[in-house]
Parts: C-alpha cells; sequence; structure tokens
DNA sequence: CGTTATCTTGACGTACATCAAATGTCGTGG
DNA sequence: CCACGACATTTGATGTACGTCAAGATAACG
C-alpha cells in the first residue's frame, strides 16, 4: 500500500484554541515535551493529524522520506522484509514514539499501524525549519535517535545470543515495564511477536505457556498479561541461566 | 579491563602546526569533515589522540560514558555481554568511524582495539561546545547516528531472519564493500566475526569453505578474502534464496 | 450459531551447536 | 634454517533447540 493513499484524510480536529498539539496526549511523552506555547503552535501549524486502520501502512521500506511520524494513540510496528516473504519486527511503537527516523532518503522500514492509530505527520521541510529555530527541540530528537540505538543494541544481543524462552522474556519484560499496571494489554498478534523475536508462532505459544506454568507471567486471555514475579522475568530476559 | 588504564598515555604526535586534526588520516571520512581550518583547529584542542593495543578494551559497558571516540586507524568491535559470557559483537569500526553514540549516561556497549589502533578521544562537555558552534559538525554528526540507526536495523534482519550463509555473506559483502579492493583483509578474528552473526566459530568456517567451493570467494590466507562473483554474494546477502 | 481466523498442542525434521580431533600458522629459540 | 609449542582454523561425528507440518481448541464475527 503507498502512502499517498493516506495523504488526503485529515481527521483528528485540526483546530483549536491553541491548535492541536496543545491539547494532544502524547505531548508529555514525546518531543513536543520540549516546546513551550509558541513552540507548540508552530507545530501545530506544520503537523498534520491522521488515522490509520488495523493493518494499514504509515508508510513503506523504500518510498521516499519526505516526513518524521509522531504517534498519539494506537500501536504500530515497524517491519523490515526479505524478497521471498520472511520478516523482522524491528520495533512497536506506541504513544509519543517517534518515526521514520532511519531514513537514508527513502524509509529503510515500513510502519504498519497494529490497531486503530493516531499519528501526526512531520513533513521534514517545515520540521527542520523549525528544529534550527528551536535548540531543545533538536536536542531532544538527538536524545531520542541516540535512545533508539542504545535499544536496537539489547535487541542485537537478544536476536544474536539468546534462547527463545530469554527472548519472550525480554519481550514480556519490556511490554510490562511500559504499562506499569497490573494487566497489559498485547495488541499485537502471535505472528507480530514471533516476527520481533525471530522465532516462530508455534514456539512464542509453547513458551508463553511455559512460563505460565513456571507462575513467572498470568494469561488470562490471549492478549493480556500480568506478571506475577517481576524479578525472575527480569533475570531471564538478561540471560539469567536459572530454568 | 578499566578505561582508566588508558588515559595518560598520548602517544601520537599532539601538537603540530595546525595541531593534529589537520594531518589527520580519517578528515576526509569522519565528521572533522564538516569543518574549516578554525573548526579544526578548536578540534585539535580538545580532541585527545590515544593507541591501544590489540585485546585492549577502549571503554567497557557500564563505564560512565563521558567522552566520544573517533577512530583514525586500525579495527576495533563493539560488543555486548551476557553475565555467562555470551558475547554479541555489534559491529566493527575503522578509520573515521565513532564511538560512544548510543549513551545514557554510561556506555551501554564496549570497544576493544582487534588490532593495533589509534583513536582521539573526544570529551563530552567540550565537545558539545563546540557543536554549539558549528551547527555543519551537529548536522553531520546526527546524520552518523541516523545512519548507524539504518545500519543496525539491517542487522536485526539479519540475525532474527537470515541463515548461516546469507549472514557470512552479508558479513563479507559489507567489509568488501569498504576496501573496494580485490582482496580484503579480515583483521577479526572466526569468533568474533562468529559473534557478530550470532553463530560459532565452526559454522562460519564451514559456511567460508562452502562459499569458497561455490566459487563465490576465494581465501589465500584465513584472514585475507576475494570477492569473486559480487553479484551472487549481494544476492545471497539480502536473502536470495538460491543456492 | 455456524464460519473463519487465531492460538495452542502434538509429532517429527533439520539447521546449527557441541564435542572432538586433525591441520595449519606463527613466533621463538636452538 | 629448522624444530617446537601454542593457538587459530578447519573438518568430522553427534546432539538438540527450534522449525515445520498437522490437528484441535478458542475466540472473534457476521
Amino acid at each position: 500500500m503507498k502512502f499517498e493513499g493516506n495523504l488526503g484524510r485529515i481527521v483528528l480536529p485540526a483546530c483549536l484554541i491553541r491548535g492541536h498539539c496543545a491539547v494532544c496526549g502524547a505531548r508529555e511523552t514525546s518531543v513536543c515535551g520540549s516546546l513551550d506555547d509558541r513552540g507548540l503552535d508552530e507545530l501545530s501549524a506544520l503537523s498534520q493529524p491522521h488515522e490509520a486502520a488495523p493493518g494499514e501502512s504509515l508508510y513503506d521500506e523504500g518510498d521516499s522520506a519526505d516526513a518524521y511520524f509522531n504517534v498519539t494513540s494506537g500501536t504500530v510496528r515497524v517491519v523490515k522484509l526479505l524478497r521471498d516473504g520472511r520478516r523482522q519486527v524491528l520495533g512497536f511503537a506506541g504513544r509519543g514514539d517517534f518515526l521514520g527516523l532511519a531514513i537514508k532518503g527513502e524509509f529503510v522500514a515500513g510502519a504498519e499501524a497494529v490497531d486503530r492509530v493516531r499519528y501526526c505527520r512531520l513533513p521534514l521541510g517545515p520540521f527542520r525549519a523549525l528544529l534550527e529555530r528551536r535548540p531543545a527541540l533538536q536536542r531532544r530528537l538527538y536524545q531520542i535517535v541516540a535512545d533508539d540505538l542504545a535499544a536496537q543494541q539489547d535487541q542485537l544481543l537478544m536476536l544474536g545470543r539468546k534462547t527463545a524462552r530469554e527472548r519472550v522474556a525480554f519481550f514480556l519484560f519490556k511490554i510490562a515495564a511500559r504499562g506499569a499496571k497490573d494487566a497489559v494489554e498485547l495488541p499485537m498478534s502471535r505472528l507480530d511477536i514471533a516476527d520481533y523475536l525471530g522465532l516462530t508462532i508455534e514456539t512464542v505459544s509453547r513458551t508463553f505457556t511455559q512460563l505460565r506454568k513456571a507462575k513467572i507471567v498470568a494469561l488470562p486471555k490471549a492478549d493480556r498479561i500480568v506478571v506475577l514475579d517481576p524479578p525472575r522475568l527480569e533475570a531471564l530476559a538478561e540471560g539469567g541461566s536459572q530454568n
């Protein structure tokens, strides 16, 4: 699916008292947090709110990259494909997360909505102009990219050297850490999880039941987890050799 | 090995007519390329040339991060470890490459000299001050981080979804692309390569001989490769299902 | 309520790991 | 120059964690 298909559909209310950015729920957690009211007005003027249905892509790998993206609600998966269909999910992005940073003229990975997603499209030209005028925003963006780099290095270690059990624990621990609540939603399918962890759906499923039987997590529903023993889950995720 | 052990040993000639940066062989290929003569003088004033013997570490994972590093000659491996000794090599850095970008107060990975390495240490304080005064340098640095991010995403796909044969082809193709010469040196050991590709030394060795027998590469010596059939090597590296 | 997609569980296969030995490479000293 | 030892690499034999193939069990949806 070509990105152009989405361009016309401005769905969110785009004009409010101070512009939509001022009322955006993602403000505190995203780049926008580094901006004052005037900066927020300028951001509102250039950012384009959009919405994507489950499975729809925000952009595809190889599309010419003329914008950054900021997720305001829902979950996005970032994917790379091999010609024969093998797929690697590079990560999941949620509220406040910034997408499209790894560009070399074209996007080097695609972004697809897992569930219903709302996001803002930030055209590169105007956004870069704003960056020039707002050093705080620039520093924040640099920090985000550096953090992404560090997070990806954890993933490289995971994919290169961890067992299936450790990988699943790694995933669940990361997801649970975001939620901070007792029960956490898993909006993505087993296939998405498997492609994120470099495994198959069957192995993911089997490992889930292993962890359930070991009383480390509970899975009241297929898309819901409760971490029963956070220390053991973390130890497993970090490669603790304990079974 | 603690990084502090290296701090005192300033080995390279540190004072020349325009400062050592002006005569540095890595200048064209590194961040320094974005600086004019005055900027180069300032960089010379703050950068600290060092040298490391094979196996010695420039810094370790977990060390408090107070500097960036710029490799001027030799090869560095960037590594992450699991408590039980499992190791993932995140990448190899050579002349002109920038290290220490993925920091969160501490280095999230270590850097070790593969062979004899010369590098410059750029203390964060002065370097960031220079960045403020040199927007071109800042843009260049941002571009480097974004490129690193994209390169790591290729690696995630490799580790998550490629076969041993495709991984080895991926590695050889990348190495050969740098060299651009007929025969390319492999300064790193089979263990380094294996830990980079998420494999064992035995599998790497076996796969080398497979590729040799398939006339895709030649290995006149263990640490030297010649790519005989670049298109096939690339096709393999990209997951082409052809044997 | 059927119908269909998703998830789980089971039986079996395989790519790569592990264990072990042979071969090659290089530095050192006689 | 050659003999020796230490270590890296290659090759071989065997094991196993995870993949593949194939049913069931659940859940989602009209």
